[in-house]
DNA sequence: CTGAGTTTGTGCATGTGCGCACAGCCTTTT
DNA sequence: AAAAGGCTGTGCGCACATGCACAAACTCAG
C-alpha cells in the first residue's frame, strides 16, 4: 500500500454520502467510470472492501464505516477551505466592531490586524476594549474576543484555546525578596470587580486580597510588576509579551481559562463575519499554541 | 473557480509544512515539478496567491495561513484513515477486555461487537459489566467506556458526546396520573451509590429521595417503569431502546454527563487498542447523534 | 408487455498530467 | 575559484487516468 492520496478519501467521501457511484460522479463533476475504477484501485491497493455492491447503489460496509467520522470531518475542513478561499478572492469589505480585553487587544491584536489588511485590503475594525464582564460587551460589536468558562446562549462562537495564568514579578523583585515566605509578599492584583472569576478566588484563597496596588486591568498590572513592586497573577501570554518578567516559582491551582472568538447568534449566518470569526480564531488559536480542536 | 481537489490542499499541507516545493515532493513521493505545477495551478484557478516564493523555499502568505488549521485537521483526519485503514488490511487479534455499564453493555454495544466481528474477525471482546464509580473498573479491562464528566489523569481517551437524561414512566401510568402533582408522583431512583453524581443531585432535589423502589441500575429502573410502577429519570438512549416509555413534561435543570472511551496512559501508544478505541469512539459517537468534533 | 428511468460494469481513443532532464540562481564548502 | 548541493522554473515525450460510448440488469409507470 502506497501513500494514501487525498483524492481517493474524497472519492470515497461522495460515494459514501450519496449512496451510489453516478451520484458521487455527478457531485464530484466527473465521469462515473473514474469513480467506479478509483475506489476499485483503492480498495485493491489496500486490501480491504470498503462497501457492498448492490442493484440500487453502493453502501458502506463495516469497515468502511469506521471512517466516516474522519472523512466527514476532511469534508467540514476542505469547505471551511474553500469559503476562506473565495472569501480572499472576492474579498470583503466594510467595518466591523470588534469588543475584546485590553491585553488581547493591545499584545495580541495588532500583528493580527496587520495580516487582515493584507488578505482584506477593504476591511475595517474598530477595536472596543474594554475589561466588564462578558455579558454587557457586545454593545454595537460584531465580533467579541473574550476569555470565559463558557459562551452565553445569545452567543455563538468557537473555543481557541485556555489562557494560563502564573504568578510573576521582575527579575529584580525576585533576586530581593528570595527567601520571603509566601503570604509575606507584595501582590498585586485585580480590584472587586474580578470577584467570582477563578483568578479572584485564587487571590482571595492565596493572596487574601491584600494588595499592594490593585487594577482591573492585567496591563497595568504586569507594568507595576515590571517596575518591581511586586508580585502579580497574569496570563502567561501577557508575561511572555512583556520579556522582563519572570515566573514565581510552582505555586499549585493557578486557575485558567477559555478563550472565545464569539458574535450574536442573528449573525453567524452572515458570510463576511463568519470569515472573519475564523480569521481571529486561526490566529488566536496559534498564539495560545496550537491548543484544541478546530470545529 | 472549479471544484476544489481534496489532492491540491493535501499538496498546499506539504508545501506548507515543509517549507519548499523539494522537500514537500520527496515527503509526498512525487516528482517536484507536478508540486509546481499543481500549486500554480490551484492559485491561478483560486486567484489567490497562498505562498511567497523565495530562494530558499515557499512561505505561506497570511492568506494561506488562515487555512492552516484546516489543513492540519485534514491530515490528522487522513492519518487516522490510513491507520484504520491498514490495521483492517493486516487485521489485528487478541482478546480485550472492556469494562462499561449495564445500559451502554446492553443497549448499544451488541451492535457494535457484530460489526467489530465482521472487521476483525479474529479479535475477541470480554466485556465486564460494572456501575461502580469509574476510578475502580480499570479492573483488568483495556479498554473503558464510561459517562462521566472528564476523565481522571490515569486515563487517555476522548469523549464521544454527551447522555442526555429525561423523566420517563410508562404510557400506562402517565394516562392513569396525568393530574397529580410532580411532588405527588411515584418515583423510581438509583441507590445511594450515586450520590454525588449529577443524577443523584437532582434526585435529591426534585424527588427528595423517596422513592418506590430504588435500583443501582437503569436497566432495571427501565424495567420498572415500563411495568408502570412510576417515573425514573433515565439516559434517553435507555428509554428510547425501550421503545414503550414516553418522556413526562419538560423538567428544567434535567442532568446530563459526557460519554468517555479511554484506555490507561501506558496502553495509549499499542495499535491495536489505538484501533479499537477509534472504532469504539466512531460506533458510540454516531449513536449519541454525531454530536462533537473528533479529535 | 414496453419504454424510460435507475444502477454497475467494460472496452477504446484521446488528452491530460506526470516524470525526467536540464537551466538558472543562490549559498556553502573545498 | 571551482565544485557541490540547495532551491525554483521549463520544455519534452510518454503513460495512465479520464471521458465517452455501449452493454447488462433491475425498477417503475403506463
Amino acid at each position: 500500500m502506497h501513500k494514501l492520496r487525498w483524492d481517493d478519501l474524497q472519492f470515497v467521501h461522495a460515494v459514501a454520502e450519496q449512496g451510489s457511484l453516478s451520484a458521487a460522479s455527478r457531485a464530484l463533476g466527473v465521469n462515473h467510470a473514474t469513480v467506479l475504477r478509483r475506489i476499485a484501485l483503492l480498495e485493491a491497493s489496500c486490501e480491504v472492501k470498503l462497501f457492498d455492491r448492490q442493484k440500487d447503489g453502493y453502501r458502506l460496509r463495516p469497515e468502511g464505516r469506521a471512517l466516516l467520522a474522519s472523512l466527514k470531518l476532511m469534508d467540514h475542513a476542505s469547505a471551511r477551505i474553500r469559503r476562506s478561499l473565495d472569501s480572499t478572492a472576492k474579498g470583503i469589505e466594510g467595518t466591523f466592531r470588534l469588543a475584546t480585553t485590553d491585553t488581547i487587544a493591545c499584545l495580541l491584536l495588532p500583528e493580527h490586524l496587520e495580516n487582515l489588511r493584507k488578505v482584506h485590503p477593504n476591511v475595517n475594525i474598530e477595536v472596543a476594549v474594554s475589561n466588564d464582564p462578558i455579558d454587557l460587551s457586545l454593545s454595537g460589536a460584531e465580533i467579541l474576543v473574550r476569555p470565559g468558562p463558557d459562551l452565553p446562549p445569545e452567543l455563538s462562537g468557537l473555543k481557541v484555546g485556555t489562557v494560563d495564568f502564573g504568578v510573576f514579578g521582575s527579575r529584580d523583585y525576585l533576586a530581593r525578596n528570595r527567601d520571603r515566605a509566601i503570604t509575606e509578599h507584595k501582590w498585586l492584583g485585580t480590584a472587586p470587580g474580578f470577584a467570582g472569576s477563578t483568578v479572584g478566588e485564587w487571590q482571595l484563597s492565596t493572596m487574601e486580597n491584600r494588595f499592594e496596588f490593585s487594577a482591573d486591568s492585567f496591563l497595568m498590572l504586569a507594568a507595576l510588576a515590571e517596575k518591581g513592586l511586586g508580585l502579580a497573577m497574569l496570563p502567561v501570554f501577557v508575561a511572555q509579551k512583556s520579556g522582563q518578567l519572570v515566573a514565581f516559582g510552582d505555586l499549585a491551582g493557578r486557575p485558567e481559562t477559555g478563550l472565545w472568538v464569539a458574535t450574536h447568534k442573528d449573525f453567524r449566518q452572515q458570510r463576511d463575519i463568519e470569515v472573519l470569526l475564523e480569521f481571529f480564531a486561526g490566529a488566536l488559536r496559534r498564539d495560545l499554541g496550537e491548543g484544541g480542536p478546530v470545529s
